[in-house]
DNA sequence: CTAAACATGTAAAGCGTTACATGATTCG
DNA sequence: CGAATCATGTAACGCTTTACATGTTTAG
């Protein structure tokens, strides 16, 4: 359902067509809900049955078509009613660390592949995070910067640090990933000699 | 998938019930990865057809019957190609997070709730985390107990050692999330006066 | 003219969640 | 005899992944 609320939240700011949503998601709200293409035009399908977002088709050329879509009122307010009621937090369900705690099982060399794989795994999405905040704070970020032009001037600090403060918890949980990973693999050493 | 290899984990040990083996997965790997008996169940059917696990149909009194497991060559086997092949990451898909990318939108009262519970959850989770880790270095674990008395006396340290390291990674991972929640509720604080 | 970008989907399979469903045995 | 524990599932629904599928337009 969070694609849903997700898609909404590009949508409320202006209209888009679902090949520009697509392509602005990945560069946005995708760096913490990945959804690959083939899962955001069924998506826009069914929020249009739903109400939620009305799409005019457009003709582009000859033959060529594309839809816009747009939020309706029904769309702004699911929003805000998800952006404001209580988070249902699922249960725990980690594949590394479901593996690490088996790591004794595995063979010396592959434990070694399996913790300097988490380390660079985390590294790369820091490098993403840390530079969507650099993006944020230098005022590159496309989509937030048409969402500061739709809002008043006195809120836009506030946006602006929300924003980089949701960013600054996945950098922060990143590097707790790379710590681990890597006094893991000093563990290894120690216990390999 | 992963549940497979979960409950392979606690067969390699010794055979068990269904039951047995419900009850020890949710105070042992459970803690990691969660499955309700409704999943366990069925997935052990799966496993004896496709010849991981081998079960026994018990009488228990009269009418009683319980089925145990153990596991087969084939699924010793499987287990440790797992535990030695790489892992696959999938893509970020982060609720919390994504809730927060848009806490500015959000009524500042549900922005403390949220704050405040992602904070409550993540207490609660590395409570459960930090006691395991006692109980591992107390000896009361249950399932490791019964794991290190089939492992020669020379590797118990190292299975020991590497379990703990495995939990202190949740736990910092916890550490950081209620962190950020309080740093959120501060900026919230400054930002509505 | 050809490659890149634009544009939009369908289908099948797997995994997980939730709710429902049922009964036996043992202990106090 | 009643409650707790033992014991084992089914069914329906929804989300995600992966693979497949197809065509148009524009810039060089």
């Amino acid at each position: 359902m969070s694609l849903r609320y997700a898609l909404l939240a590009l949508l409320r700011v202006g209209p888009l067509s679902g090949y520009e949503l697509q392509k602005l998601f990945s560069e946005s709200v995708g760096h913490v809900w990945h959804a690959p293409d083939s899962q955001i035009y069924p998506e826009l399908r069914r929020m249009e049955t739903a109400g939620l977002i009305r799409g005019e088709e457009q003709t582009r050329g000859e033959r060529g078509r594309r839809r816009i879509y747009h939020a309706t009122e029904d769309g702004a307010e699911a929003f805000f009613e998800w952006i404001n009621e209580p988070m249902e937090y699922s249960r725990v369900r980690d594949p590394a660390h479901l593996r690490a705690a088996y790591l004794e099982s595995a063979e010396p060399e592959a434990a070694r592949e399996f913790l300097a794989d988490h380390a660079r795994q985390h590294t790369e999405l820091l490098d993403r995070w840390q530079s969507e905040i650099d993006r944020i704070l230098s005022g590159e970020h496309p989509m937030l910067q048409r969402r500061l032009l739709a809002i008043p001037e006195s809120e836009r600090e506030r946006a602006i640090a929300f924003k980089v403060f949701a960013y600054e918890g996945l950098v922060e949980r990143a590097k707790a990933e790379i710590r681990w990973a890597k006094r893991g693999l000093r563990l290894l050493g120690d216990l390999n000699p």
